[in-house]
DNA sequence: GAGATGATTAGCT
DNA sequence: GCTAATCATCTCC
């Protein structure tokens, strides 16, 4: 069951980071299948964030992506190593996105492991944007692909959590951002071993 | 066309 | 805890 478009077109950024804990994200990359449920997300509220690219209406080509319609990737290269999976959300030319921090794997483990080059599983296989991105086999030739594509989807299997299962914290690495930077638009399952950063 | 920098991570101390 | 790695993108000249 894909989530269907119309579940991302909501402006609320905030509701739909929490909505997104508990789905399911998978990839199938050169005929390889992975993914896992989603555990930790961070919300980037379009042009009043300055945390986002998009602060203040910036408009490039490569922040365009996240002024189209909700329901796409967002593919991102950051410090020149890492790149990072965003849920583009909201209808057209309003530009917020959803940060994939965490996922816990449940299906093509090995296919993960042969990717980060690790023999074990083990809790950061999937912890940090890099990681879930790298894990997965995204990278920014998928940038802007439909989430209802064949090669990344996100399903929804009827897990849900409540509100006291879900920690709201400040995000990360995001210093620069002044004041935003204390804003709770991080969301994770409490207790999850998956989650990037120590739990509370 | 050149220079600065970041939605991070891994590895060493 | 601290720091190096490393390059696409943005910003100015």
């Amino acid at each position: 069951m894909k989530l269907p478009q119309s579940f991302y077109l909501d402006s609320d950024v905030v509701s739909l980071s929490k909505q997104l804990l508990g789905k399911y994200l998978f990839t199938s990359i050169n005929g390889l299948f992975s993914g896992g449920y989603i555990v930790e997300t961070e919300a980037y509220n379009g042009t009043i964030d300055k945390a986002s690219h998009a602060f203040g209406g910036k408009r490039t080509a490569r922040t365009e992506i996240m002024y189209k319609e909700g329901g796409i990737a967002y593919i991102y290269l950051c410090y020149g190593i890492h790149e990072m999976l965003n849920v583009v959300v909201s209808p057209e030319d309003e530009p917020r996105a959803i940060l994939i921090r965490a996922i816990e794997p449940t299906i093509g483990v090995d296919i993960m492991l042969g990717r980060k080059n690790m023999e074990t599983l083990k809790p950061n296989i999937t912890a940090g944007p890099g990681s879930v991105a790298k894990a997965l086999g995204i990278d920014r030739k998928l940038n802007a692909i439909s989430l209802e594509s064949d090669q990344l989807w996100i399903e929804d299997r009827g897990l849900r959590y409540t509100d006291d299962q879900i920690a709201e914290v400040p995000r990360i690495g995001v210093a620069y951002a002044q004041e935003d930077a204390l804003l709770p638009y991080r969301f994770y399952v409490k207790g999850n071993k998956y989650v990037s950063k120590p739990n509370k």
